[in-house]
DNA sequence: TTGTATGCGTTATCAG
DNA sequence: CTGATAACGCATACAA
């Protein structure tokens, strides 16, 4: 017995009229009788009639659902964000499909093949670690579909993006190392290709030259998958303290290289700040409760999925091809939380 | 500009063959020849055809897509589970739309009714704290959609479960408590309706009275919308603590009440485990970096999530109406971290 | 005010 | 081997 829903065929055949008319009843065309009207709506009520939104989709050339592509659903950050997302789309009518890379640039290509062929009427993209080639999306741009980046954004592409500053973020962060006492402070990141690094890069970099310090190439290492894989902060943390010089603090550039760094460091019996300043951005709900309570970089993740949606509504909505596209840039939340004085 | 895909006419239209002959080229029909078949697939290649998903859906009443609903996709738990469904859903060619009713029974009855009214082939649904009438669920069932409950099953319903071993989670945390030396244990509950809370008082209850230990009302507080609210748990929390014999230890039910008993036993300036101790579900990332690290029941959600899409899968893919249900139980992870030493 | 015919993109059935 | 036609469920231009 299969899922078998009522058609307006149904209702037309029972009550004697044609689907058009039924139709137009149901629509609550002006042209029909208040008579055959209640009629129609009664009937579709009781035998608990619901438009099918394939067949609609199929004539009206949307499915009123949207794509989400995301490196990670299982990660503070993201899941927020998609929380935010989901609230608006819920709000306006839309469906919302999710899927996620790992990272990967070929995952991305087949999510975002299969997601614009689906017909998802358009996309908020987070693009992955691993995605150096941005044609694709440029093609599925250029050929209509509204996309809306956030977070890790394609600079050279023209389009909505949704981001926090992140060089303020960084920048701020160092800063607050320097002040706190720290000169060596190294910096462990996320993919060098993607934007959100790059921002933040600046940014260390900007804070460090404030201060006249030099910058020390050992003190950045790259995690290419972000953090994904354990084992590259792993090494990244271990090659800072295997170094003549150790850094004294470290910055790290994402949700889960500070918690990777975190762990690394106090399975090293190394407590933060006391044996080693740490701040990074993250998204995590219990920073606050580690004991000393660890100092973050926190997105407003929440409310960034709020503006992507509504930016995207935005694109769904406007008749006319859009050519003015805004860059969203909300302020980062540098929430201090351990003793600022150095060891 | 609107997003046109190209369609089989436009290949048939190209190559003055019928639509039918392209359309049997493209699924490698044997009754076309090899010439027209390379024609077709090559032109069909370079114009970067895809076959238009809600066409084919309605041809075949099916739409390839699954929903999933929970009460809060920013939830660890949760956005595990989902994290599991999605690379199963992705493996099988399904997408996955997510929903999230925040505890409401009427945001779970628009979102079901939303994604059954034929746009989904399949539910997976952890139902609301608030749902106490489940005739809706039990409907579209019978109508024969393909349904799936995880975590927060309803028990007289007859579908395909997945659930941990709440029951045994319960008892073991509270037995290790026992063992400890606490005596006093209160359990902070989420909402009574909810099948996991009736499991796991169960087990809190039978490890008590196994102990000899009667249950003294008072030390049951419940938040029926499970931490949601977070006054709630405060309530919760301090009506505790003004209690004349307080109790010495919490159980917490669930993942969000476990960190924010966390909370705000900290914003008091008590201590985990030395002046109160606590053992909750939950599938925070950072509840070992805590210090002193938190002890926790944690469940697979991942493979929670994986579980549910195979059962999904199965149900999806059965020709015959499935009348053999399986509940599967998994074990949840008794993780101790604190020393097990009472103050 | 209501009914008929057409099309959205695809495949299955039936002809040729 | 290939083509014309109907059907999936709905909305709408066109008829009546």
């Amino acid at each position: 017995m299969k899922f078998e829903a009522v058609t307006i065929k149904d209702i037309a055949k029972a009550l004697g009229l044609s689907t058009s008319t039924v139709s137009r009843a149901l629509r609550d065309s002006y042209e029909i009788s208040p008579e055959t009207k209640k009629l129609v709506l009664e009937y579709a009520e009781k035998i608990n009639y619901h438009p099918n939104p394939i067949a609609l989709s199929l004539k009206e050339r949307r499915s009123r659902s949207i794509g989400v592509i995301v490196s990670e659903i299982a990660n503070s950050f993201f899941s927020q964000a998609i929380d935010g997302i989901e609230s608006i789309a819920y709000n306006n009518g839309y469906n919302v499909i999710i899927s996620q890379t790992r990272e990967s640039q070929e995952r991305e290509q087949i999510n975002l093949n299969y997601l614009t062929s689906r017909s998802v009427d358009g996309l908020i993209i987070s693009v992955s670690a691993e995605t150096s080639d941005f044609s694709f999306i440029k093609d599925i741009i250029s050929r209509g579909m509204p996309v809306v980046f956030f977070d890790r954004v394609v600079p050279d592409i023209d389009t909505h993006k949704v981001v926090v500053d992140n060089y303020r973020g960084a920048f701020d962060a160092t800063r607050h190392l320097l002040e706190s006492g720290y000169r060596r402070i190294a910096a462990v990141t996320n993919s060098e290709t993607l934007s959100i690094t790059q921002d933040r890069m600046a940014g260390y970099r900007a804070a460090l030259a404030e201060e006249g310090i030099a910058e020390e190439p050992g003190y950045i290492r790259s995690c290419p998958h972000g953090g994904l894989v354990l084992a590259e902060v792993n090494t990244a943390v271990e090659g800072l303290l295997a170094m003549e010089t150790k850094p004294d603090a470290i910055l790290a550039l994402s949700d889960k290289l500070t918690t990777g760094c975190l762990r690394i460091l106090k399975n090293k019996g190394l407590q933060v700040p006391r044996d080693m300043g740490l701040i990074g951005f993250s998204n995590s709900d219990l920073t606050e409760l580690i004991d000393p309570p660890l100092s973050i970089i926190k997105q407003p993740a929440l409310e960034m999925g709020e503006v992507a949606m509504n930016s995207l509504l935005q694109l769904l909505n406007s008749k006319q091809p859009v050519t003015e596209f805004n860059t969203h840039k909300l302020a980062p939340q540098l929430i201090i939380r351990t003793s600022s004085v150095r060891a």
